[in-house]
DNA sequence: AGCGAAATTTGAATCGATCCAACAAAAATG
DNA sequence: CATTTTTGTTGGATCGATTCAAATTTCGCT
């Protein structure tokens, strides 16, 4: 009597079923998690007395325990967490996640945390089998913060050059010189470059120096794919204005104002994320200038978005689906190897490029 | 020795950093989890020891299980796990779930599962404090197996009318009486209604007898908001054909196919989702009829894309943000109590409703 | 009935931490 | 110097399950 009363206080456990039910918490648990090697009349008394008892099913916090594993990856970001439904990038890679995590039955779980202290807890506290790495603005803080939890993880963007680090991402002096090649050979002479952050928390026109003690050398590929390839066509990229922004609209916009502020006003923007790109085409159609008759636009990355802007964005695509599979699938089945891979990427002609103006 | 050796094996836990600091498991601990009543000398000694032995810091495993609380929501659907990602209506509504998880540093697991077994074990090994979840097709099962958790869980949509289970909606008669009367208002009189579904796995044109005895009343709802208003204007709404489809391309161009075979063609189409609404524009457009000249649509839900398409969606605008939000902070700061609320819709004139065409 | 094989059941050990009452040592007080 | 207070440390109990070797029961067969 007196222990009916008590149960109604905290949840019931496995242990309170075996005990009301007379058998050991070995064969009570047996009862759930493998009911077949249980005679069917315990089998069946155990259950109704778990029904009766108002038993929840075997608590996951206590088999976890046991058992290891969690069956989920987490996803980190320095960015607040709505960053996965909003931003076009995340969302085409968090949908590859998706589908590598679905095939396998794997939960898949978001960790953010805009605030440093939070961001250490809530990597440290994660109940995940690996990570994967969002890194963007303050990558490197992330990954050293992930690499103390001794899971695996793999960090997106190949943000730094680590060598102990897994990492996918995209060959990206290939595509930085596919995009400056295509407006070079449009007859464009006069560049800008949108530039992704060489470093945390850097803003602005990006020197010599910064670029050479970049972080990020993702950006500094990008930048040396873009430097190469003009130079081929004989062209100074020390006069080049490289802005470095946060890939957002305010900084974006700013860098856009710096950038048209100057006396050599460029015709074709190097971009270095869709992002930028499609606000740039904004900021320019709102100064009355025509995409790409004064100005010709190429971006980076290839998000959906990009195909339904006016005019459409020309970009180099990553395959950015494939590369959320593959990061999942590399925590799904890790093996403890270190894997770095460097996918392709697709240059894709769009309306926002076109021949250089006469000027 | 052999101890260091040993610890190669298997990860180091806390008991083994106790042991080699020759400090109590207790101590060892605190050094972690509350550093400040550590006497100093003993907490770098400590500290030092679990960096030199590789250790991982506190095992979240470990550590939840004394806890109890995850400090993490799970959100679920029977939807693949992309849904979250690609469908307009989910992605608002994460966005305010994450506001609300961000504001009190929880994580957010994301649980789903097209396949039967999977969903009900994936529910069941999730490691959360409560549920939100996206009563779609298949909604009812979502629940029942929810409850089995016996965690606090809040359903959206008002998918059933079960008084027991906690649930945010929007005032389903309301906005579907606005939308209605706004066509008849236009002076439409033959009308056509895309339905969600009654129950699931329906689809095809919806006899009374299936809206009579309808699963998910928040359909019925909106219907029965279309009717009383279209009887108020004179019309039979006998004659109104109901497609129900499952809110997705197929089935709904085919509803489309089927409402526009018949002899009386609609002149307005009452969409119960702005996913139906768009397609439905879509596929108007591609057979030569005139939005609005020929045909007006109304959608429901007020996703952003609507504000986005040729012509732009009129549209009764549920605060879907707002909801996530509520949603969320209801198992966050859960009570025991079960709270059902209702929210008002806004009505959002756009460009795709116009007067009737003169017949 | 007797016997070995097969099918079930048991209960202790384990997973990795946190909590807390009790104790010990050091510091403050009279 | 004796006594209280304060500050740190200890180790057992607990969270809720699963696992596995050993013990027990059941069953088929002679």
């Amino acid at each position: 009597m007196a222990s009916l009363l008590e149960g109604q206080a905290r949840p019931i456990r496995l242990a309170d079923i075996a005990k009301a039910a007379g058998v050991s918490h070995g064969t009570a648990s047996n009862v759930f998690s493998r009911p077949e090697i249980v005679r069917a009349e315990v089998r069946e008394r155990v259950k109704a007395i778990a029904e009766q008892m108002g038993y929840a099913g075997p608590d996951p916090k206590g088999r976890l325990l046991r058992a290891g594993k969690v069956n989920a990856i987490g996803v980190a970001t320095t960015e607040p967490l709505s960053y996965f439904f909003d931003d076009p990038f995340a969302r085409v890679m968090m949908a590859g996640i998706s589908e590598a995590c679905d095939a396998t039955g794997a939960g898949i779980a978001l960790v953010s945390a805009a605030n440093q202290e939070k961001l250490a807890w809530n990597i440290q506290s994660a109940l995940v089998d690996g990570f994967v790495l969002f890194c963007i603005e303050g990558g490197s803080r992330l990954v050293d913060l992930t690499r103390e939890r001794k899971l695996p993880f793999v960090a997106l963007e190949l943000g730094f050059q680590d060598e102990t680090v897994s990492a996918i991402g995209v060959d990206n002096v290939a595509g930085a010189r596919l995009a400056a090649r295509h407006l070079a050979e449009l007859g464009h002479r006069r560049f800008a470059v949108l530039s992704l952050g060489f470093a945390d928390d850097h803003t602005g026109f990006a020197t010599p120096e910064v670029v050479r003690s970049a972080v990020y050398t993702g950006t500094r590929d990008r930048l040396a794919g873009y430097f190469e390839e003009l130079s081929r066509f004989g062209i100074d990229t020390a006069t080049v204005p490289v802005y470095e922004t946060e890939n957002e609209e305010k900084s974006t916009r700013a860098g856009l104002e710096a950038i048209f502020a100057r006396d050599e006003r460029p015709t074709a923007i190097l971009a270095m994320s869709d992002r930028m790109a499609l606000i740039a085409i904004d900021w320019l159609k709102a100064r009355g200038l025509n995409v790409p008759g004064d100005v010709s636009i190429v971006g980076f990355d290839g998000v959906p978005d990009g195909a339904l802007s006016t005019p459409p964005l020309t970009t180099i695509a990553q395959p950015i689906t494939e590369i959320g599979r593959r990061a999942a699938r590399m925590i799904l089945d890790h093996d403890g190897a270190v894997r770095r891979e460097t996918m392709g990427v697709e240059f894709i002609v769009r309306g926002s490029t076109g021949p250089a103006p006469k000027a």
